[in-house]
DNA sequence: TTGTAGGCGTTATCAG
DNA sequence: CTGATAACGCCTACAA
């Protein structure tokens, strides 16, 4: 049987409420008391049991981890980061896919909450509209949501996001550089950062003095078809062109082949970015041009933000985060 | 403030044990009285306080998933699907990055003890070493342990493995019938599971009356890098060849690269074979011919082992998928 | 079939 | 600074 706080405070010769003192280092207990206290928690490798705590407390050390869907390489990074920084300081994560629809996502929300846990992550700018349009942040003031991605207005509501206007800058200075001006981009999601990175792009372009006309952008399904598809497209457009930028890394490597198919060598003939900087960007022909959206910088800065939230203390309701263009073969 | 099961009592003129009979469905309890208490839970909204449970019943509906890290897509796929699953029977996943290091291996597992949880998945071999070299799975007799590719011997271990004896032999059959006897292996890891894919690889040569001497195995770090290392020190051995299964896809993804680079024509010279028909098969070219491990149908028939086994009904401890071949361009 | 009462392990309040 | 004692919300003998 494992010892309760009773066997410690018996042990100890002090009352239960002596041990529970010394326990969460509450100030009111001699220094003498709480060492032979403290020796015997030690002897009796006493652990307080969790249950007990959170029956009182309502809380338990455990966040909640919510993405569409830890599949995709972007939100397991993130979710990885998360983890094992939360791990660090004592929590645990709760992973939940939920496929990214509105009632699904309000479930799980519901249950997280229901079961206690300290606060939740939300990855992805999907989670936007399930926030929008639900009171469910001020419905739970004292409980702390943060968002990868997304913009949340809240007492409650903290963000870290990353900076797609300057993503798209450095993507479009780079290219510039290389001697381009005729450039493309194709968005693969009508996302609320699909969407940004869209007109990111544009502005991009206006500020170079490019054209930066919607005629330039091209919006397919994301992935490796939805790239062939977004450079078949474009050839037919008869718009002339001597670089794409892609919302996504899958899509540019779609895009990629197709362009070879079409006897086009990239990046002499073309110049190719992706975006994600995801493993398959390193490994593909050639290798990709890519904006690295630093999943592993977030992940500690959200959990950050909510340690020094739990904590009481002051702190940024939204931080950005800076994208690195990590250049390879394809430019 | 929540209702309490006292609350449901007051309203529905009974007692609280009579609520919680009917709560966890005692037979016991008079079709009328049922009703009338199911009737004002509903009408309250009212949900048991799971702490207050799970100070009585030591237990909570979560279970842990144990990966040495959730970036590696197949981890991810398997999580992904162990957690729907589950969430379908009312649990939640803790998800646990550990690294793969013996000590934080245990760290994890006994946390997650600590904490209640119902049972525990780990994914892929490299939890092997850890039970094997602890007496965990004999200290906790209560807590069913259960794995991913990975077999071990006690009452509460119960296993779902991938018949890779099975893939090896779908391999090399495939590339005999592609009038290919000269096959390669590049083994990328000595996990387990790594050296069984190996062994696997000579047996099946065996089988078929082809050359199975273990100079035809070629070991290299895991990753693009390796797949080209691989391909340079097998065009340096002299060994005459003509396919090659890689132990992964990006293995054979950077293999595919160095033997284009060799002015080796794939499939046309050499035919290549992945493993884990992973995203990042369908997007090199040629499209890998590679192994799919089937990681949803392991993930549900994992939790559907879960399911019965807190059902305390009899229940395999041992199951085999079977994996697919899956063709694409490379052969 | 139903109710009473005690216990699960902590924390918090209130005296002392 | 320390010790009783009452919650916290649910489950389960034991009685009726």
């Amino acid at each position: 049987m494992k010892p309760s706080i009773y066997d410690i405070a018996r042990e100890a010769n002090v009352s239960s409420a002596t041990v529970s003192r010394v326990l969460n280092n509450k100030p009111s207990v001699s220094a003498h008391t709480r060492n032979k206290v403290e020796e015997v928690i030690k002897r009796l490798n006493f652990q307080p049991n969790p249950f007990a705590r959170a029956l009182v407390s309502k809380r338990i050390p455990t966040v909640g981890i919510m993405s569409i869907d830890v599949r995709i390489p972007h939100y397991a990074s993130t979710a990885f980061a998360m983890e094992r920084e939360l791990f660090k300081l004592g929590y645990n994560s709760v992973l939940c896919n939920t496929g990214g629809d509105y009632d699904s996502n309000l479930k799980y929300l519901h249950i997280l909450i229901e079961k206690g846990i300290s606060g939740v992550m939300c990855l992805g700018s999907v989670f936007r509209d399930t926030f929008w349009n639900t009171s469910i942040l001020s419905e739970f003031p004292d409980i702390p949501f943060f968002f990868s991605n997304c913009v949340l207005q809240s007492d409650n509501a903290y963000s870290v996001i990353i900076d797609e206007r300057k993503a798209l800058k450095l993507c479009v200075s780079h290219l510039i550089e290389k001697g381009h001006s005729q450039i493309l981009y194709v968005k693969d999601t009508e996302s609320y950062s699909g969407i940004l990175k869209a007109s990111s792009f544009l502005h991009a372009m206006e500020a170079k003095g490019l054209c930066h006309d919607k005629e330039n952008i091209f919006t397919v399904n994301r992935g490796f078809d939805g790239g062939t598809d977004a450079v078949d497209r474009i050839i037919n457009s008869k718009i002339p062109f001597t670089a794409i930028i892609f919302g996504d890394d899958i899509t540019a490597i779609g895009g990629l082949k197709r362009l070879k198919e079409h006897g086009l060598s990239v990046p002499n003939d073309i110049a190719v970015i992706g975006y994600n900087n995801s493993i398959a960007s390193t490994c593909c022909s050639p290798a990709l041009t890519t904006v690295d959206n630093k999943t592993d910088i977030m992940g500690s800065l959200i959990v950050n933000l909510f340690q020094t939230v739990v904590e009481g203390r002051q702190t940024a309701k939204l931080l950005t985060v800076t994208p690195e263009l990590i250049l390879r073969d394809s430019t």
